[in-house]
DNA sequence: CACATGTCCTTCGCATGCAAATGACTTGGT
DNA sequence: ACCAAGTCATTTGCATGCGAAGGACATGTG
C-alpha cells in the first residue's frame, strides 16, 4: 500500500463525483419536464429524433437517443398511450416497427422546452464561441472513451499537447479547421460520432 | 420558424446527446461491474465513502454521492443484505441512521476495481496534466450549472475569457494558482463542490 | 424448398432513481 | 413540560434502463 497521496486517484475521483452529478441534475431536470410539460427527457429526446428522421425503425430510433431496445419500446409504448408517435409494422421487413410522429405529436414539439437547464443554456450562450466547443469536445472525447467498446483499431487520445487542434472535431476523422470559420459551419456534418 | 440553420441549437442538441451517450456508458460499465464484481456502480461508490468518511449517516452518504435519501435506502440495504455494511440507530439522534462498513466490505473494497472505464482511465494518464485538469474543470462547470438548483448567489458563469486561469478551479472559491504545481497539491484541499 | 442462423421487437426480472407520504424522533417556542 | 414544526429514514408508486429469453420474420446455404 502506498503511503503518499496518489494524484491520479484524485482526479478520478472528482471526475467520478462530477460525472455522478451530472446524471442526477439530468434525471432532476427530466423530473421537471414532467411536471411543466408531460412529458420525460428521454421521452421528450425520443419525440425529437422521431420527428427528425422522420418515420423510422424502433432500433434506428434507439440507437440514436443511446438507449438499449428493451427500454426504448416502454418509451415508445407511453408515447404511444399519449397519442404523439404511431407504431406500424414495415412494409418490406415485417419485422420491424415504424414509428411516426404524429399532428399531435408536432404540436407537443413546438412548444416543447430545452431538454438543457436554462441555467446551463444561458451560461453556455454567455461564453466564448472557442470556449463553447471546447466544452462540447471534451464531452463528445469522454463519451467517446468512455463508451466506444472496444474498437481495437480506436484512435487513442493523442498524448502530446496539439493545443486546441483537436477541439473542432474530436472523434470526427475530418480535417480539423485550424482557422475560425462560423460555428454553424463546423457543426454541420456530422458522420455519427454524437 | 427560422429557414437559416441554428448554431445554438445544434450546439445544444450534441451536447444532448453527448451527455445521453456518456450516462449510457456509466450505465453499461456498472452492469459490468456486477458482473466481474458483484456490485452496481452506485453500491462501490456509496461502499468508498462510507470507508473514507468513517461511521456517518445514511442522508451525509446520499448527499456525497449525490443521491435522494430515497434511493440512499435502497443501496443500503443491499450492501447489508451482502454484508458489506451494517446500520445502526445514532446514539445522539435516534432518527438518523449509522452507517459502518464492515471487515468483509472493508475487504472487498480492496479488491475493488475502478468506477471508471479502463480505457478512459489509460486515455486520461496519457493527457498532459493541463489537459486533465481541463477535463475535470469543464466537467465540473457543467455539472455546477446544471444541478445547481437557485443557489440565488451563485456565481456566473464569466463570459469574458479569461483563458485557462478558471481551469484549475472553477467552482472553488479559492485563488487560482497561476504557475505550475504538482497535480497533487492543486487537487488537495476540497471545500465539498465536487 | 427446408433449415439453421440472424435480426427485430417485446416481455420479464432486476437495480437505479426520484417525489410524496408516513412514522419516529428532535427542537424550539410558550 | 407541552406542542407545533422540522428532520431522518423508510415505504410506496412510477419511469428509466439494462440483459436475457422468446416469438415473429428474414436470409443464406444446401
Amino acid at each position: 500500500m502506498p503511503v503518499e497521496p496518489n494524484p491520479a486517484l484524485d482526479l478520478e475521483d472528482r471526475i467520478v463525483a462530477s460525472i455522478r452529478r451530472l446524471m442526477r441534475a439530468v434525471d432532476l431536470h427530466s423530473r421537471r419536464l414532467v411536471d411543466e410539460f408531460g412529458l420525460t427527457g428521454p421521452q421528450l429526446a425520443t419525440l425529437q429524433e422521431a420527428a427528425r428522421l422522420g418515420p423510422v425503425s424502433a432500433s434506428a430510433l434507439a440507437r440514436t437517443v443511446h438507449l438499449s431496445g428493451a427500454t426504448m419500446t416502454g418509451i415508445l409504448t407511453r408515447l404511444e398511450k399519449r397519442g404523439y408517435v404511431v407504431r406500424s409494422r414495415g412494409a418490406a421487413d415485417r419485422r420491424t416497427v415504424i414509428v411516426t410522429v404524429t399532428e399531435s405529436g408536432q404540436g407537443v414539439l413546438s412548444r416543447a422546452p430545452s431538454l438543457l437547464q436554462d441555467r446551463f443554456r444561458v451560461a453556455l450562450g454567455s461564453l466564448e464561441e472557442w470556449e463553447q466547443l471546447m466544452m462540447l469536445s471534451n464531452l463528445q472525447r469522454i463519451a467517446s472513451l468512455m463508451d466506444a467498446e472496444e474498437l481495437d483499431a480506436a484512435p487513442h487520445l493523442v498524448a502530446d499537447a496539439r493545443a486546441f487542434d483537436q477541439y473542432a472535431s474530436p472523434s470526427e476523422p475530418a480535417a480539423s479547421p485550424r482557422v475560425v470559420m462560423p460555428l454553424a459551419d463546423r457543426l454541420a456534418p456530422d458522420p455519427s460520432p454524437n
